[in-house]
Order: structure tokens, then sequence, then C-alpha cells
DNA sequence: ATTTACCGTGCTT
DNA sequence: AAGCACGGTAAAT
């Protein structure tokens, strides 16, 4: 899987881009009642959202011109249902991260968790070299704009039962089921 | 069992 | 520019 980055804060990143967004069934894989929201920039994927509508997508790249066009983004969700669960890597759309030089770090570090697996969020943080973050990790985690395909879903807590997930904990549950059982 | 300290980000003042 | 709220974990109380 290709994958571009740019540094951008929240705010920034959406100036003078253009999005195309759709909402395709993801039902197929599974996923009972799942809609996933793909939007694409020029470059690639950059965001997807489970269930969610364009408000979201709207917050998250302010500044931005949205354009609804289910034909453009078709090709790019039929594949992730294709894929998903052990096989997204090999996506050929390519995927692109705007965020901080931080989220980025977290970011690249959550692609390389295996389907099927979990990790800890102080894991991550160990991992990216900054190991008394992890909250910083945390809310870094939570921000990622490419859900599913950057597997933000497989960072779990140490011990708490505790279950964090922008989606809601009933989907994270249920994606790592459904990895688990592929 | 509760509190404290740590870090990065984005929103509000 | 400064302050506040979030989010996860280990260590101290």
């Amino acid at each position: 899987m290709k994958v571009i980055t740019h540094t951008a804060s929240r705010t920034a990143r959406g100036k003078n881009l253009t999005i195309v967004w759709g909402e395709h069934d993801f039902s197929a894989t599974g996923m009972k009642n799942t809609k996933i929201l793909v939007a694409v920039t020029a470059e690639g994927l950059c965001w997807l959202g489970i269930n969610c509508g364009v408000k979201k997508l709207r917050e998250n790249w302010k500044g931005a011109e949205l354009i609804e066009d289910k034909d453009v983004t078709a090709k790019a969700a039929r594949e992730i249902a294709r894929l998903w669960p052990q096989n997204l890597d090999k996506l050929s759309v390519p995927v692109v991260l705007y965020g901080t030089a931080f989220q980025l770090k977290v970011w690249k570090e959550l692609l390389k968790i295996k389907s099927g697996t979990t990790v800890t969020y102080s894991h991550i943080a160990r991992k990216i070299g900054k190991p008394a973050a992890v909250r910083a990790v945390g809310s870094a985690v939570g921000k990622n704009t490419v859900s599913i395909v950057v597997p933000c879903h497989r960072v779990v807590n140490k011990a708490s039962g505790k279950i964090n997930y922008g989606w809601g904990p009933t989907l994270k549950i249920a994606l790592l089921e459904g990895e688990k059982a592929a």
C-alpha cells in the first residue's frame, strides 16, 4: 500500500483542497448495517468514516471543496470491502495522510499492526520513542482520518476494560471480531 | 482505592 | 498568547 503524507494541522489541511466523496455499503463483508463514507483527493484516499455522514468529513477538512460523486469513490470502496480484513495492505489506491509530525508517526505505526492482533497505546508510545506520551498517542489515534485502512481499532487499553472508538465501541469490537475470525 | 504526573492537539478566551 | 479539556498508564499516596 502506498502512503503519502503531508504535514498539516487539522485546521489547515483542507485549504485549497478538492475532495470527492461517496457513501458505500460495507455489509457484504459481514459487518451488518455498515456504511462507509469514502473520500479521495487527487492523490488518493484521505478519509474513511463509518456510518458517519458528510458533517464529520467537513469538520475534518475545513475549507476544502467537497464534491459528492459515488462513481469516483466506488472503485476504492469496492476494493476496501474486498480486501478487508486480511489484505488491506494490498490496496492499490494510495492512502493520503494529513497530520502533524507526531500524528503521522503514530499513524504510520498503526499500519504495522497485523490484522487479527492488537497493541496497547503505551506500546505505540514506546515504538515512536516517546514512552511518556501515552495520552498524546491516545488523542492522535483518535484523530486518524482513514479508519479501517489505518487500523486505529487495533489499539486497545492495557488493563481497564474501557473501549474507546470514534465510531462507537460496538463497531470497534465488531471490527476486531471480524479480523480475528478471518 | 484514589490521586498525580506525563504529552500533544484543538478549542475557547 | 494563554488556558482548558481530552485521552491511557504507571507510580505514588
